[in-house]
RNA sequence: UCCGCGUUAGCUCAAUGGUAGAGCAUCCGGCUGUUAACCGGAGGGUUGCAGGUUCGAGUCCUGCACGCGGAGCCA
């Protein structure tokens, strides 16, 4: 009998297969017996008949429990009543592990629970929607950007001293040469390869030991980043829109089973085209203003104002040229007004806040020079930065998207903890 | 760090200051088309920890721990 998966039973309607799995459900009807197994492809109803299985067959129903592996050898029968559309009618059924005591059962449980048993929760249908989505975002960008010739540059994870502030960064012991720490961002570094090779994006986990406690926080997250040479802002929110669309569409597309079950409104989704709308910082704050909210020109925005924000566009919204003394000090300043930074940062709709956030770099030497002292950054750890612009310094712009909120939208999940395997938090890191 | 809420059976939750309970899970029994099946039965408790008030505390008070939601923070 061919080994099969439960996503192939459609080409096997009539034969006899083999499936290999978990049990995820049972029931009993005395002479007739349901079992809904898993294996990691799909959910399948396996069906037993009394009088037309060896009694011996028929009893392996009892011992099998929640999560008990087994193997199977059946008849594959389309079925509009079963989960999944399809049938096992049962020859033969083999025994590889009995479960114990499976923690979590088929009602509810709450948010502590599930994840002290993380490593367990995965198996469940609505973790596996989720991360079949994450998997499929992930796979977009890559396409994305190496259709449109972009190079991967892994950044490094552990990097020295050089950020400012360093009480949001993890650190470590780094042998004889003193501290290390856990990247926030691969940026530094993407510029460096985008002076190499023109397109490049890096990919990877950052760490932020920020104690922010909330439904948008992670301590370690994933982000994608692109950096482009002889690059201006206007190209860079260009990138911005395109990349999003396609994320968004191709989801969509290849994963709209996954959203049905996550009860997504795809309506919404399907709206996400070019162009998005783009705003000037001063437009954000007026739209702020007649939301009556007090909003004092020079600060950053908070949670709630992006979500006004975002809630009069349904599209994601590019609000640009914030005031340049909130961003950071590779930012580029508007040469027209120098009050304001050639930065972009995109909010997602619905209140998902900031999923992007990009800029134009400060390509002159004595400009770059500048805004690192008056950062107060020590000018030895960023020699090899100012080096880019020493030797053939060319316009250049990027952004940063982070995975885990871009799922956590593309879902329309209430928390980012459910967008990545296995979260860490402010206070957890476990399992 | 701050504000608010919470912690009772393996899980999700009840319980006027007066005998700690239900559903699910587990175990036993019944049922030939179930869909978080259903029906009957059984076992299962240091009420987060430490004090205090009271004849009597799951319930009221104090402290601590942990969790949840939010704020701040998030170059």
């Amino acid at each position: 009998m061919k080994k099969i998966y439960i996503e192939e039973l459609n080409n096997y309607i009539g034969q006899e297969i083999e499936l290999s799995g978990w049990v995820t459900h049972k029931r009993s009807s005395g002479k007739i017996r349901f079992i809904v197994m898993r294996d990691g492809s799909g959910i399948c109803q396996l069906v037993l008949i009394k009088n037309q299985l060896p009694e011996e067959t028929f009893n392996k129903f009892d011992e099998l429990t929640q999560e008990s592996s087994f193997k199977v050898f059946g008849l594959v029968k389309k079925e509009e009543r079963a989960p999944g559309g399809f049938e096992i009618e049962v020859r033969n059924l083999e025994i590889i592990h009995i479960a114990k005591d499976y923690p979590i059962t088929p009602k509810e449980h709450g948010v502590e629970f599930l994840m002290d048993h993380r490593h367990l929760w995965l198996r469940s249908s609505r973790q596996h929607a989720i991360l079949r989505v994450r998997h499929e975002i992930i796979n977009a960008i890559r396409t994305f950007f190496n259709n449109k010739g972009f190079i991967l540059v892994d950044a490094p994870i552990l990097t020295p001293a050089a950020c400012e502030g360093t009480t949001t960064l993890f650190e470590t012991e780094y042998f004889d040469l003193g501290k290390a720490y856990l990247t926030q961002s691969g940026q530094l570094y993407a510029e460096a390869a985008a002076m190499a090779f023109g397109k490049v994006y890096t990919f990877g986990p950052t760490f932020r030991a920020e104690k922010s406690k909330t439904r948008r926080h992670l301590t370690e997250f994933w982000m994608v980043e692109p950096e482009v040479a002889f690059a201006d802002l206007n190209d860079d929110m260009d990138l911005a829109e395109e990349f999003v669309e396609y994320i968004v569409q191709t989801v969509i597309k290849n994963r709209r089973k996954e959203l049905e079950y996550l009860e997504r409104d795809i309506s919404k989704l399907e709206k996400v085209q070019r162009p998005f709308p783009r705003i000037h910082y001063e437009e954000a704050i007026e739209i702020l203003r007649k939301n009556g909210i007090n909003f004092e020109w020079g600060n950053d925005f908070g949670g709630t104002d992006e979500t006004v924000i975002s809630e009069q566009f349904d599209k994601p919204v590019m609000v640009h040229h914030y005031p340049a003394q909130v961003k950071a000090f590779y930012m580029k300043r508007d040469p027209n007004d120098e009050r304001y930074a050639l930065a972009v940062d995109m909010l997602a709709p619905e209140g998902y806040g900031e999923i992007i956030g990009g800029s134009q770099r400060e390509d002159d030497y004595e400009t770059l020079l500048k805004r690192i002292e008056e950062h107060n950054l020590p000018k030895e750890a960023f020699e090899w930065y100012l080096d880019l612009r020493r030797y053939g310094s060319v316009p250049h712009a990027g952004f940063g998207l982070g995975i885990e909120r871009t799922v956590a939208w593309i879902c329309g999940l209430e928390h980012v903890r459910e967008t990545i395997p296995f979260p860490r938090m402010i206070y957890r890191n476990t399992p």
